[in-house]
DNA sequence: GTCTATAGAAGGATAGAC
DNA sequence: GTCTATCCTTCTATAGAC
């Protein structure tokens, strides 16, 4: 199936999706997205009525894959350290492929609130806990992982992988001067990351 | 210049810093800074010509202050170890009282990073390496800390610092469903990312 | 379903009075 | 220096032909 032949619909939906990622809502231009697509302006009036229901149907869908990625971190059946493993694996690649969905995302989220809390209402987060102590408690015990701490080092964990993708645009200034090659280090911090959580949690609170 | 003349100034200035973080460009109105400031719209223009001045204005004051809290870092004459203490308190503390600086920042940098580019030229940031050499050279063989490994590592501590509030919006819809109090929180980041990366740094890459 | 043409509103910027 | 009035462009959205 090529380019020509896709349904307008679809076109039209990775088109804004292209321009709503890179301009974000306020930016973006309904004249832009048209051009992208190859139609008519009055086209995506006809198939989403108006500005605002298309950018919800993009912010929707790259939210609800965007935490899809997480769940099945919980699915595989190992340790907590290959779990970290693997989370930064998958993750940092997934965004190595999207690299401009962080930074659209919290963006978005910060200028407008509500628009997640929709998102949310599919998905459980307040058995965080208790799936972690019925699958890792021996060695969420070990690594003296408390109730309390857990905000902390989630927010660690995914900070590591998330901000390089939301500081883009500055890190790659510094990088320049630092003469540090952007995407190698992308590459560099899967590893990277893993070993700096595993050995933080390793080393906190040990006596 | 006039008192009168700076008063004015200095009044739209403020509520243009107000109104950009919490838009940002493309977002942000001239009317609202204007009725922000409680003048006239022309005087916006009077003072500062066009929409794109004014911003440049607000966007270099805001990149030049919060690069400049980082240079005290180097200053200090203590072990790496209060080093990143002191960064985390002074730092976090520094957010709190600007919580929309980070989004507002990183993304208006990765929408056109030509901006920051002119802020750096005044800083320097390739001679990173040897003034961290130069000052904790011991504990960096320690740490077995490399050269190659600085770029992972400085982003691995300002993104603990940094990412509570450029996801503050997703965060505090999170902690709500987790009973986590925001603001709580972040007090305890003061001391839990230092304890954190303290804790990493000791025992990565130990034999 | 797709186009052209245009309405209607908003926003940045300027002219000119005081 | 500050205001009112207004210009001009841009942008979302709709009407209507085919």
């Amino acid at each position: 199936m090529t380019e020509k032949d896709r349904q307008t619909e679809e076109k039209i939906f990775e088109s804004a999706m292209e321009v709503f990622t890179e301009k974000g809502m306020d930016g973006a231009r309904m004249q832009d997205i048209a051009i992208h697509a190859g139609i008519n302006k009055s086209l995506l009036h006809y198939y989403y009525r108006t500005k605002e229901r298309l950018f919800t149907a993009v912010f929707e869908k790259i939210a609800r894959e965007i935490f899809a990625k997480f769940a099945p971190v919980f699915d595989e059946n190992t340790s907590l350290e290959d779990k970290i493993r693997f989370f930064y694996l998958e993750h940092i690649t997934f965004l190595q492929n999207n690299p401009r969905v962080p930074s659209f995302l919290l963006n978005e989220i910060n200028r407008n609130p509500a628009r997640i809390k929709t998102v949310f209402d599919n998905i459980n987060i307040d058995n965080l806990w208790s799936m972690l102590s019925n699958q890792h408690g021996d060695e969420m015990r070990k690594y003296h992982i408390t109730k309390e701490s857990v905000p902390q080092i989630m927010t660690a964990i995914v900070s590591l992988s998330v901000f390089p993708f939301a500081a883009r645009g500055i890190l790659e200034v510094i990088f320049e001067k630092m003469d540090v090659n952007f995407d190698e280090y992308l590459e560099e911090r899967k590893k990277f990351a893993a070993d700096f959580v595993i050995a933080a949690l390793k080393n906190m609170n040990q006596q």
